[in-house]
DNA sequence: GTCTATATGGAGATAGAC
DNA sequence: GTCTATCTCCATATAGAC
């Protein structure tokens, strides 16, 4: 039975929804207040903050999906090869297989980014160090997980562009299959199946 | 001797500079009017479309350049693997190594795409048909072409996102050496040497 | 071509009733 | 918590003198 009261939390993916698809500055309050089905008035009650805060609670709470999702379980997983490919899957998920871009990413190559460029810092600098860490654990010499982590970061930014402006998802997919058995070859590639 | 009365192709290239610096919705006439030096009245005579008409004129430019420089070259140098070399160090020269963006890459990602979708989708169409031809005239077997003509525009793309995002402009000198080698391996390694 | 002044709309944000 | 009414400001764009 779902409460016909929003709360604050309820709000926040309808959020980041519009801001992927209009972008932040894009975004207008009226736009906000005609796809959320909120009135300024709920939108001010939940972010006092404005526009800004909402943006905010988005980013946090994408990075909190990250966090758990991909980013711990590279970390600390004790198979970390599967946590690698539980990556891939749980990106190629999140990104609607090449249909939704990354707003983290778009918000770093607009000039809001200066508004939250710790925040995008840092999602991406964790992304790298978890999957670096993974590569590591899995039996990958330092200098290669590094430089193969960046890579596979790379990739998946690039792919979000492409797709997006190509209009053609399948291009996130094949450079995310690409990817994945490149980062299985060098984790000791298919000898221990 | 320069001249003082301005014209309007001088006045593309700060307009690019701009955009690349605010984004389309983050650049505000009043901030084009005071970095170009210009008033309102000159800006509306050079561009009677207004903000709408600068951008395309931008566009169009890079797409220029990108044509005469880049995918010209590609698609019809005697030599292509020297075309595939230059093409890299065009590149990087243009993005500066990393400290600029890709206007054009971050109008795929933001909601002004809906504006300018054919020459976003038609840059990075071109330019991955052109190194795949590039790549297939140097002796590329069709199928590898295309992959790692898309692998190649996807990697730069993503380097561009990930340098800005990390404020480290090495992300992009990085990927941009490894996808070279990969592109010189890819059309006979070093046996021609 | 370039400027200043101005029109007009929509932006983000607030107030206060309910 | 949600609404409507309202405020202020700055956005784009125009007009017309020089």
């Amino acid at each position: 039975m779902p409460k016909i009261v929003a709360e604050r939390s309820d709000v926040i993916p309808s959020l980041a929804e519009i801001f992927r698809e209009y972008g932040f500055d894009g975004a207008s309050l009226s736009t906000i207040t005609e796809k959320t089905g909120l009135g300024k008035g709920s939108l001010y009650h939940f972010f006092p903050g404005g526009k800004e805060e909402m943006a905010a609670a988005v980013l946090g709470e994408i990075d909190e999906w990250f966090a758990t999702q991909v980013f711990e379980p590279l970390r600390s997983a004790d198979d970390p090869r599967s946590a690698i490919t539980s990556m891939c899957s749980s990106v190629a998920g999140y990104f609607r297989s090449g249909r939704r871009v990354c707003l983290i990413g778009a918000f770093a190559l607009d000039n809001v980014r200066n508004r939250f460029s710790d925040r995008v810092r840092d999602y991406f600098a964790e992304w790298r160090g978890a999957l670096a860490s993974a590569l590591e654990r899995a039996g990958c010499p330092e200098r290669d997980a590094l430089a193969l982590a960046e890579e596979t970061v790379v990739a998946v930014q690039g792919a979000l562009v492409l797709a997006r402006a190509l209009d053609e998802p399948e291009v996130f997919e094949r450079t995310l299959e690409r990817i994945q058995s490149r980062l299985i070859a060098a984790t000791g590639g298919d000898e221990q199946r």
